[in-house]
DNA sequence: CTTGCGGGTTAGACTCATTCTAACTGAGTT
DNA sequence: AACTCAGTTAGAATGAGTCTAACCCGCAAG
């Protein structure tokens, strides 16, 4: 079922839209709440079929435009399988993602700093990261583990 | 310039291939050529514009089946960044792969095995990954580095 | 031989996620 | 009331990749 938005999670989104100039609008609100109520990495599909019991005549085109926008104001990240759909997820902390071969699901990684750390340090002089993206591809062990 | 296959190539082409119940055909030959003549991690669109100036009948289909089937008996890797066209790696080195944001080509970055061991212990247990896919994003000092 | 089989190749049709376009809406000006 | 401007919308367009059905060719069987 999808909940309504906490205050404080209205208040993170207003802040984050009016920051880069945005407004809040109530289909960015559905979308933002489809998001945050199963963090499971939806696809673009998902989020559009969920958001749509909440409110019916939203588009496709504009659930493309809402993630847009929040990726680009920092709100959520996209997460990308080899060539399959892009998924949406809304755990900003610095994570890697396993996809489980077996169902297709993505789990997210915790990513200590000095693995960051090693990691950013293998890169040549020269060369400045801004995103590293880190997935891993195998089975897991079924034991409901969180998706987060 | 497109040169030949030297026959250590050749026999490491034929090897993989019969390995895995396949045939050497000139058309896997010529894209295997174009593989190894530019490691600039070509997309299948340039693998296939490369590969007919040597052998002009050669069809798309054909460079996506031959591109798929080296991956298939391990001879080149896929490389996926966001949606953007797959491209292919004939570097079967463990290795990450950066990202240049300003011309959009892509470099090797060597994945030391202690790095490789730090990202594999983040795993919790019960998570068995096979693939390990490493990406940067950022911008490179233009100092004709090798894209290897 | 010549017939049949099977892997490989081919052109073109098709799919499907994503992007684009152009019309529309509605809040806030002037 | 007319303007403007961001946001939304439906549907068309794009483009990487996949599928299909015909064909080609080396080779084994009759």
């Amino acid at each position: 079922m999808i909940r309504n938005l906490t205050e404080q999670d209205k208040e993170h989104l207003q802040e984050a839209l009016v920051k880069s100039g945005q407004k809040v609008t109530p289909q960015r609100e559905a979308v933002f709440t489809v998001l945050l109520a199963d963090r499971d990495h939806p696809t673009v599909d998902e989020v559009f079929t969920r958001a749509r019991e909440v409110m019916p005549g939203l588009s496709l085109a504009t659930v493309y435009n809402c993630l847009e926008t929040f990726v680009g104001c920092g709100l959520v990240r996209q997460v990308n399988h080899e060539r399959e759909s892009t998924r949406y997820c809304p755990n900003l902390a610095p994570h890697a993602h396993f996809r489980d071969k077996a169902t297709g699901r993505v789990h997210d990684i915790e990513l200590p700093p000095e693995v960051l750390k090693s990691l950013r340090s293998i890169l040549p002089p020269g060369f400045d990261s801004e995103v590293i993206e880190i997935s891993f591809h195998g089975r897991a062990q079924a034991k409901d583990h969180h998706s987060n």
